[in-house]
DNA sequence: ATGTTATTGCGAATCGTTCGCAATAACAAG
DNA sequence: CTTGTTATTGCGAACGATTCGCAATAACAT
């Protein structure tokens, strides 16, 4: 009997969970619920990791094969606008990555050895933005705080390297 | 009598000096000092603020017909390589923008109304680093802080307007 | 069930940046 | 000051990420 017909609470489904996010910011918006939309939306919500457009669209497209790039790049700047999503920008070299929205006061530390991109909390992002209220008179939209260097697990191979033996 | 033949100090000429950082720089790691390298590093130089490739090489291409878009690249990417010049991502919009090197215990402050980029220096970035070293063994080599919003002389004409008159 | 219209899918277009390669010019050495 | 070596240039073509135009489709209100 995999499920009483009777009147059982819903059970806390964590799928229907994300879907809803998605669905009711949508609603209230008067934007339309899409398959593409929601596609992109569980990628997103379920990376392991800061994923580019085009490996969104690869996600994407296994889980829902025909989803169409242009649709995933006009699903994610629609979520960033809607405050659902936020795009990154983590070198000048690479494409952006996205991630799923969260309070801006997290920066971001990526290692240069192996690539692992961090999430860093902290009261620093606060005390930028009260420092350019209270001195500057400037209202900081949006912190980005960006950090690359080597992580504690990474063996320093490139730097520092002992003085060569002379003889 | 413009310049004496005798033995006169060189006066202290500012384009000189600039050009003789450059000079020394390349010498030094056993690169050729070239047309297009001067002409970019003069243009980056005395820039007023932070350009783009593109503005770069149109200003270098005004100082000295020919330049080419190539080598404005190529010298760019060679002077971040040397330390003399850095490269800034200010939003997943735009290009890239360069500046001169200097210390990296600066930010970067963008008005989102008046486009205006403005350095500041403070304490943060090094807090940032020396706490990331000590609570996480992170060795912080880049440290890119990046704040956009609205600068105190540009009126606040997207946020907060007032309530609309009820009749 | 139906109309309205936001959204998709597709390919072509754009933009910043890089590449391949023959021609050129910097610098070291004689 | 000539010469050789080879780093660098200039050119156009190639590239990768992102966006666009537009007809076909599908969401949602009715």
């Amino acid at each position: 009997m995999p499920a009483p017909s009777a009147a059982a609470p819903p059970p806390p489904d964590p799928e229907e969970a994300v879907d809803r996010i998605l669905a009711e910011t949508l609603r209230r918006r008067g934007r339309r619920l899409t398959g593409p939309r929601r596609t992109v939306w569980r990628t997103l919500y379920t990376a392991d990791e800061h994923l580019t457009a085009g490996q969104i669209t690869e996600r994407a497209q296994a889980a829902d094969p025909g989803t169409n790039r242009a649709s995933v790049y006009r699903a994610l700047s629609l979520f960033s606008e809607l405050g659902l999503a936020r795009e990154l920008n983590l070198g000048a070299d690479q494409p952006a990555r996205w991630e799923t929205a969260h309070a801006d006061d997290q920066f971001h530390i990526v290692c240069e050895e192996c690539g692992r991109v961090d999430h860093h909390a902290g009261r620093l992002v606060e005390q930028v933005r009260s420092h350019l209220a209270d001195q500057h008179g400037f209202t900081a939209r949006r912190v980005d705080l960006h950090v690359s260097g080597q992580c504690a697990r990474c063996p320093q191979n490139s730097v520092r390297e002992p003085a060569p033996a002379r003889s």
